[in-house]
DNA sequence: TTGAAAGCGCTAACAT
DNA sequence: ATGTTAGCGCTTTCAA
């Protein structure tokens, strides 16, 4: 059977609140031979902490919750960014040992619900638009800590981290710029005024401005973050839009899907058109071109993600406020000056 | 505060255990309009169960832990086959109604502590060592439910789920004999005579003996399962290996790297030397020359290992031995007939 | 420095 | 069809 503290109390001759102090590392409240003698005791037996006990009793878990988005009950294919965060959420929370509730959610609600079912002690939130943040913070209860990555939700219960997006389209602008292209098409997912796409998409915008040039806003494809779209709208770039010299994807599989499409109907990167992703995935240098992108530093995000997150659970920190993280340019050869 | 059972148990006039009988659908033990009445009044309490409380009293969670490999509590380095997994293990224990530990394990104890912290009703063990799996299942409880992912351990407390490694290995081969290729250097992590690897040598090896042909057992070459790595080796291929004439690797992103390296020290794929990789990732239709590989369906693979656990916890079903996924050939750009 | 009592929210095992 | 009792293993609060 189980090892509980009753059974180290009485092989100790103790109560069981001196076993859960010593346990609990309350080493103020017995005296340093008991918590020898305790400590013994409990590896001689190899005593496990119930966390459900603890957490019944506590109302505190040392659990949170990591929610990505799920489309439907029937997928979850975690995009290839939160996939790289996840990894680097989850060391750094079991660095300060906290356990991680791993949740595709499909509907807004399924957040508040994991959150008290399990008593989490907090949330971090993936990549999920403005929106659903905002619906999700509403329903759940006020103590809870929630971070949301990615996002720009701005609303009393959560906290932000994310790269300066606005930057990055800015820099990926200025980049094509100095390179003498003026026709640039913008291509993401469908975004509103809000989010990180959007503040992509101004950065974009506002180096075409600083440099005195007006930009021709139907140079905008909206569709799915994915290598085949972006292949679809590569074959038929040409086609729908002549002028364009430079294409600017926000995502890095987005822009190495157009690259292919590009190859497939005849078009050269970067000689014909150049091409700039975002996010520097290990993938960039796997293809050919290699592809010049803007870089985030991903494991910095998670780091202060967790750190914020654990800050204002066991400190009660102020709320700092959002962060955002530096973004800069990786430039490889995907792009090119502009053909005269 | 809290909504828990009693507060509906009052509303409604009934006892604690009417309520709970109603919540579990338990719909035999109370009439259907207490039923009926009784979800009312928790629809609009807002009624979520505790977990903990559950948990504690049950001794069952409806929480699986996915354990991954963690080198040490510095990182968390998912690999990429491991990634792909993940999220449809969670996609299909959520189907169940089941929640999703994920711990990265530095050190082998750890798995028998989460299980047993949590009350968890069972674990998921991705791309261990046979070693590994051993280590953990010593330590663990006798009750709980383990399946290992990509193992070959053969023990009572664990039930494996793989791809045909084995038959991997031979396809390959076979692949790369039928294009004239005798030279072949098999290339893939330190291994021991069991697991993954080992049996993709041994197929490997297996087809050339049944072609009658005399392999040459130097021509095999150890190394981390790295892009980086791979193009140390794609380097200096040539001068240490100057007879082989194809290369197959245990991973895509090995693969590639080793066409990077030939590449740079000026070898063509395929003319020069042939490629064979091993998964499938979407990766290999990004990269040119595009990857031959070895295709395993990581879906069925995440669905058939959630099948058999989940399986094992709720019908105590027997455990059925361990299943082994089929592979197949995926020819693409990167091998061709060795030349004259 | 230590302990006793009470209860976190729920369910198993009997009653009725 | 419904209720009672007695915990699950731990912590909080108060007392000694």
């Amino acid at each position: 059977m189980r090892v509980t503290l009753k059974d180290i109390a009485q092989r100790a001759g103790v109560s069981t609140m001196t076993v859960s102090n010593v346990i609990n590392g309350n080493r103020a409240r017995a005296s340093p031979e008991t918590i020898e003698r305790i400590q013994q005791i409990a590896d001689e037996l190899g005593y496990v902490p119930s966390a459900s006990a603890r957490s019944l009793a506590a109302r505190t878990s040392r659990m949170v919750g990591v929610f990505v988005p799920a489309a439907d009950e029937e997928s979850l294919t975690i995009s290839p960014h939160n996939v790289a965060i996840i990894g680097q959420l989850e060391r750094e929370l079991r660095k300060r040992a906290y356990d991680v509730l791993l949740r595709g959610i499909a509907r807004p609600g399924e957040v508040a619900t994991a959150l008290r079912s399990w008593n989490l002690d907090g949330a971090l939130l993936l990549g999920f638009l403005d929106e659903e943040v905002a619906l999700f913070t509403a329903r759940s209860a006020g103590r809870t800590r929630i971070v949301a990555v990615d996002s720009y939700a701005d609303n009393p219960v959560t906290l932000g981290v994310r790269a300066d997006d606005h930057a990055g389209g800015r820099i990926a602008a200025e980049h094509l710029l100095a390179l003498g292209h003026r026709d640039v098409l913008f291509v993401g997912p469908r975004f509103s005024e809000a989010g990180v796409v959007w503040q992509r998409f101004e950065g974009f915008r506002c180096a075409f401005t600083a440099a005195g040039l007006e930009r021709d806003d139907r140079l905008v494809e909206l569709l799915n973050t994915t290598y085949d779209d972006g292949v679809t709208l590569g074959r038929r770039l040409r086609a729908d839009h002549p002028s364009v010299t430079a294409v600017f994807a926000t995502a890095d599989v987005l822009a190495i899907g157009i690259m292919e499409g590009l190859r497939e109907s005849g078009v050269r990167v970067p000689d014909d058109v150049s091409v700039v992703g975002f996010d520097d995935l290990d993938l960039c240098v796997y293809v050919r071109p290699t592809l010049t992108t803007i870089a985030q530093d991903i494991a910095a995000k998670a780091a202060t993600a967790v750190h914020m997150l654990v800050g204002e659970i066991e400190h009660e920190d102020q709320p700092s406020g959002p962060v955002t993280l530096g973004v800069h340019l990786v430039q490889r050869m995907s792009t090119g000056p502009v053909r005269t």
